[in-house]
RNA sequence: GUCCCCAUCGUCUAGAGGCCUAGGACACUGCCCUUUCACGGCGGCGACCGGGGUUCGAAUCCCCGUGGGGACGCCA
């Protein structure tokens, strides 16, 4: 293995759900970022808001992190140097920075009530201001704070604000200028309510734009690549790099992913969750060659192994990668371009892995016994035979389902077809030839088959394909039949000539 | 409402003052290939939000307008 560079990046997702896709992009971007230099990618938890996280939501995150397969250097299950990376497991790194900011009277305690805070906030927005703290308790001196928290008054700690203007430079976004009243006092500890608990004496749990940039510090940050969303917390959290004198990591904000509403992605507007994508049949690969062209660009056409100028495999991706390609307006969600690129990985990825992957579609189809029932090798050459007509693994059941049971049933031009009297004496034929088959039926076989019944009937060209494939397989399109065939028994093949002769003469 | 960000085909995008008659991808569509379908190949349709500047020259730079997004939480 080579050299690290310092590069350090990192995925901070909070664990109350499924993991987004929109997640997934960011995810995505810092791993591309981390390979391409040589860097490390860190994942940390982000659970400090207590009552909308879970531990399953976290184990899902990881599971759906696995099954797109962008592993992390550093992280709550792997571990890492600068342990441990789960903000729950840090209040006191979170507490000890708060009392700092404290005893050097850059932070103060804060009484308000929150309904009382809420009124006010409301009536801001109303009159069109900015929603700001009034400062009602910036003036109580720590020694009176100290006095009511000791007769049981429980409360926040804020920090105080610099009267400053701040340049944000942004690799994407370039830079974005805050002037020195759009943060007001804020937030950097909760207050405590009856049965919570508290980090340290008098000190509730610590808030986001507070935890993040101690952390982003602590871990070696050097590169902050998320959402814009946090773009206007970046005011807040460069005031707290500023407190503590730290040094800057180099931002990076993309633009959101958008419905086709153009709103935010959510539930709302359409599937949004990495689970669902994976539940409905999407591959992992599909799913991120995807997500890596939302916001993202080449710059020059290049060449790909795979000759498209779109589909890369991993390899391309990392190589490829560049903060400079980065867009800085939203991007639209676009499924159709999803499913045609899907559709393309049906195709090219290796066999082994479609079955593997579209095995759990079958079982849930057909049932776990009659899927185990069939030979391993049988079930390859089926998937083998239909997933270019495929677009997620999803249609593999559909699509297999002739094979499966032996009855392929017959659609209506189909049957339009063999009522035709032209029809009739290839009809014939199949049926006379069939009855001479030799089983096993191969490939081989059925080429001869195919000759002989254009003997028999005298037909050829499409008047002699169209209608044998009709009485044969119930349909007008498909696979090479010397492929589908084979997959069928005798018996089943002469059943269905049967029924569907039978069908035609009615 | 206030602040911040953004603005090229329906969608994702190329484009850093002349290479632009604006290129590519998906979708749509015509033809070809093919015993069918799909794949593939060759075409077609289709965009610089509007208005002012700057300049010999603007999709590109500046201003205004409009539109869209984000943020405005003791969420992240």
């Amino acid at each position: 293995m080579s050299q690290k560079s310092n590069v350090r990046v990192r995925f901070a997702p909070s664990p109350t759900g499924f993991l987004h896709v929109g997640g997934a992009r960011s995810l995505l971007f810092n791993y591309l970022y981390a390979k391409k230099t040589n860097g490390t990618l860190v994942l940390r938890i982000e659970d400090t808001d207590q009552a909308r996280s879970t531990r399953e939501s976290e184990r899902m995150i990881f599971e759906d992190i696995a099954e797109i397969n962008l592993p992390s250097d550093e992280s709550p299950i792997v571990g890492g140097p600068f342990p441990p990376y789960r903000q729950s497991d840090r209040m006191s790194i979170y507490a000890d920075h708060a009392k700092q900011l404290l005893d050097r009277n850059m932070a103060y305690y804060c009484f308000c009530p929150e309904e009382e805070l809420g009124r006010k906030r409301e009536l801001a927005l109303k009159l069109g201001k900015v929603p700001q703290y009034d400062g009602t308790c910036a003036g109580i001196t720590i020694e009176d704070a100290r006095a009511r928290l000791k007769k049981g008054e429980k409360a926040g700690l804020r920090f105080r604000a610099f009267k400053k203007d701040y340049i944000l430079k942004d690799i994407v976004k370039g830079d974005v200028s805050f002037q020195e009243n759009v943060v007001g006092d804020f937030f950097i500890t909760r207050t405590p309510r009856e049965d919570e608990k508290e980090i340290a004496d008098g000190i509730g749990m610590p808030v986001y734009n507070f935890c993040c940039v101690i952390d982003d510090h602590l871990m070696n940050i050097t590169h902050v690549i998320r959402g814009d969303d946090h773009l206007s917390n970046t005011a807040r959290q460069l005031q707290i790099y500023d407190a503590f004198g730290w040094e800057l990591p180099t931002f990076a904000h993309i633009a959101m992913v958008l419905g086709s509403d153009r709103q935010k992605l959510s539930k709302r507007n359409g599937d949004s969750s990495v689970h669902e994508y994976l539940a409905n049949g999407y591959l992992p690969q599909a799913l991120l060659n995807f997500l890596v062209l939302l916001g993202w660009s080449t710059g020059a056409e290049i060449k790909t192994a795979s000759g498209h100028p779109e589909l890369f495999t991993m390899e391309e991706m990392i190589s490829l990668f560049d903060l400079k390609g980065l867009q800085k307006s939203p991007a639209v969600f676009d499924v159709t371009k999803l499913q045609w690129m899907n559709s393309q990985y049906m195709r090219s990825l290796p066999l082994d892995e479609i079955y593997t992957r579209g095995l759990r579609f079958l079982e849930a189809e057909f049932g776990v016994d009659h899927v185990a029932a069939k030979s391993q090798e049988w079930l390859k050459r089926v998937v083998d035979l239909v997933r270019g007509e495929s677009t997620l693994l999803s249609d593999l059941p559909k699509n297999i389902r002739p094979y499966f049971t032996g009855d392929a049933g017959t659609e209506a031009e189909a049957a339009e077809l063999l009522k035709k009297p032209e029809s009739a004496a290839v009809i014939g034929a199949v049926e006379a030839s069939l009855a001479e088959l030799a089983e096993p039926i191969t490939s081989e076989s059925i080429d001869a088959f195919q000759k002989k019944v254009g003997e028999k009937s005298g037909a050829k060209g499409k008047g002699l394909f169209m209608p044998m494939r009709a009485i044969l397989t119930g349909k007008t399109h498909g696979p090479e039949l010397k492929k589908s065939l084979p997959l069928f028994t005798k018996q089943q093949l002469m059943a269905q000539v049967q029924t569907r002769k039978a069908q035609s003469l009615t």
